[in-house]
DNA sequence: TTTTTGCACTCTCATATCGAGAGTGCTAAA
DNA sequence: TTTAGCACTCTCGATATGAGAGTGCAAAAA
């Protein structure tokens, strides 16, 4: 090592090779041997040369063999390394971008537009793909709406943000008659229309501090009935998924055992989510490798993400999951232009 | 076989055998060998005897081997005599039946009831489970209202049956005032509220007949936007499944390829739902095992299902996917109940 | 006539053996 | 510094082998 190393590990040769043999490793799986790289590269070398460079690289840490004559497989810090530093993303297909673009149709609804984005995420990539629902908090209400269901339920309809619509059941101590209702709808959006729903609920707490001494009896009912309308619950964190079933074909998978304990944690969604979280305050595009993610099931994945925004906020994230050996150079930009591409189209409008 | 098989094929005693073997074979997954059959029945008979009978029930089609020197196992033949005639249904475990009630809160809304139904359905039995979305067609006409989200789209809402809301976005040529808004929900509620909404859409088609000649712009206004609000769409025919993953457990699919081919179909929908609608005239829990179904992918899979309905009418369908080889004693009541008690929760309200 | 015993036979499954093939690391030569 | 040569290691598929389970049939027993 020594002398050695120092001259030799990092130049631009041992490079070349190593990212040659990653993306040989990632097109078909394989450990790639001395030959094989020998022969499939522009540098004219003898397999033993590259041998002794691939040596190098596995002091390095990038590279490892499965066993003694199996070829070099990367290594999650190799990953790192050829993604960071190495990758050339690929130019964008014409008719990918299209054929998002397509789905993304801004007049349905926020949780389909959702849907059809984690759809069209998953069949492009040939993954399974994850899309949070945009965070609430910080939207705006634009419109309330009380409608009596029965004697003592109330149907509440939140408009916020011009697109995504809330329909709430309460439940009511007594009965309120339509006149009542109206007056109260009339009330609170004269009252809250356009501010965030956070800060009606900080007014909502506020006025009923004050109501103590209030003798309005409308208004007194109003808040109330706003209160419960605009409580807790709240979305949720939630996501959508799609193309579970791509990651059966993947080999690396291919144990049923295995894949059960990721489609589980799919459905807990608790720890997917406490991932994603991590990613939605990075900008941009963010990738973790294997273990890097932390938890167990993820060992042989890795997840591209990246949060999309409006405005300029952060409303939630989208990324895809598949094996560590994904074709990062196609994904990465797929996921990008998604992102920007599903901001854009919960802006419009 | 001649004689002998006349009068001895079909006596209690071999139908007992019969039955003893289903059990084993439902219990644990193995080929039943004669040994073990005479082992643990209460019949005192020697393995020689037993194997005599089976041939016998073999030559009939409702065993068969998998190979020479395996026992026997049911053929799709057998489980249908199984089920139909031999089969006493085990009495409901209280806790279960309790723990469904429980997730049946029938305040929620239809699509949250359906999800519950389906989770608590697939824990239960640990199987797929699939329910239905009931069914709009013959439903009646709450409430309908109009809100104005931005220049020429708006937002229809329109509560059907006390329970279920649905929200539609049309798009509009012309902009409308709040108050041509506030007409048309309330000439539309007038109208129509309490019928149902084939009828609905009976009477707008007429009414655009009959338009032609009338010159009250309001109502040409309202009866345009019913049009739209009521238009097709719909709820299409569409159902929630929980549980896929209970099914990666059993050995009879342990074979990725095969799992794929389920799950992808699942996602499709097309060929499940089909399937789904042979049983929605019948009455009661219907069970399709194996090739029965007609379709290739449920091969090794039976389905257990029971419409649900109000007010004895039939909302829709929910069932159970799981090996042939499932716990039918076990299964079925559980489905039947289930059915009843959210055709219940439906109607509550 | 029905049941049982005895036995030869078949088939699976787990295990061991073997050789080919791929790939390595090391040493010595170019 | 690179290459050639070579011994070595490990996997993988093919083949053999034997134990175990279970069968079917014929003849004896009930």
């Amino acid at each position: 090592m020594s002398r050695k190393s120092d001259t030799n590990l990092l130049t631009e040769r041992s490079l070349f090779l190593f990212k040659s043999l990653v993306e040989h490793f990632i097109q078909d799986g394989l450990p790639v041997g001395s030959r094989t790289l020998a022969r499939d590269t522009r540098l004219d070398l003898s397999p033993a040369t590259i041998r002794n460079i691939m040596a190098d690289l596995e002091d390095l840490g990038l590279l490892s063999s499965p066993h003694t004559s199996a070829g070099r497989v990367p290594t999650i810090k190799g990953y790192r390394l050829f993604v960071d530093s190495l990758l050339r993303v690929n130019a964008l297909d014409e008719g990918e971008i299209k054929r998002i673009a397509r789905e993304m149709d801004p007049e349905q609804d926020v949780k389909n537009l959702m849907e059809k984005t984690s759809s069209a995420l998953s069949e492009i990539t040939r993954l399974a793909s994850v899309v949070t629902l945009p965070r609430i908090e910080g939207r705006s209400l634009q419109h309330v709406e009380f409608m009596s269901l029965s004697e003592n339920r109330i149907l509440v309809i939140l408009v916020v943000n011009n697109k995504e619509i809330q329909n709430r059941i309460i439940n009511t101590a007594r009965v309120y008659s339509p006149a009542e209702l109206q007056q109260a709808t009339n009330f609170l959006n004269e009252k809250f229309a356009g501010k965030s729903l956070d800060t009606i609920r900080e007014e909502i707490v506020e006025e009923l501090e004050r109501m103590k001494n209030n003798v309005n009896r409308q208004m007194q009912m109003a808040i109330e009935m706003a209160q419960k309308a605009f409580a807790g619950g709240e979305h949720r964190e939630d996501y959508v998924m799609a193309g579970h079933t791509n990651l059966m074909d993947v080999a690396e998978l291919s144990d049923v055992e295995k894949l059960k304990k990721l489609f589980d944690s799919f459905n807990q969604k608790r720890d997917i989510l406490h991932l994603l979280e991590q990613s939605i305050h990075a900008r941009g595009v963010q990738i973790f490798i294997g273990e890097e993610s932390g938890y167990e099931v993820l060992d042989q994945c890795s997840i591209v993400t990246s949060p999309y925004e409006v405005d300029g906020k952060i409303m939630g994230v989208l990324g895809v999951i598949g094996p560590t050996r994904m074709e990062y150079q196609r994904v990465i930009p797929i996921v990008d232009i998604t992102a920007k591409m599903l901001g854009s189209a919960l802006n419009s409008h």
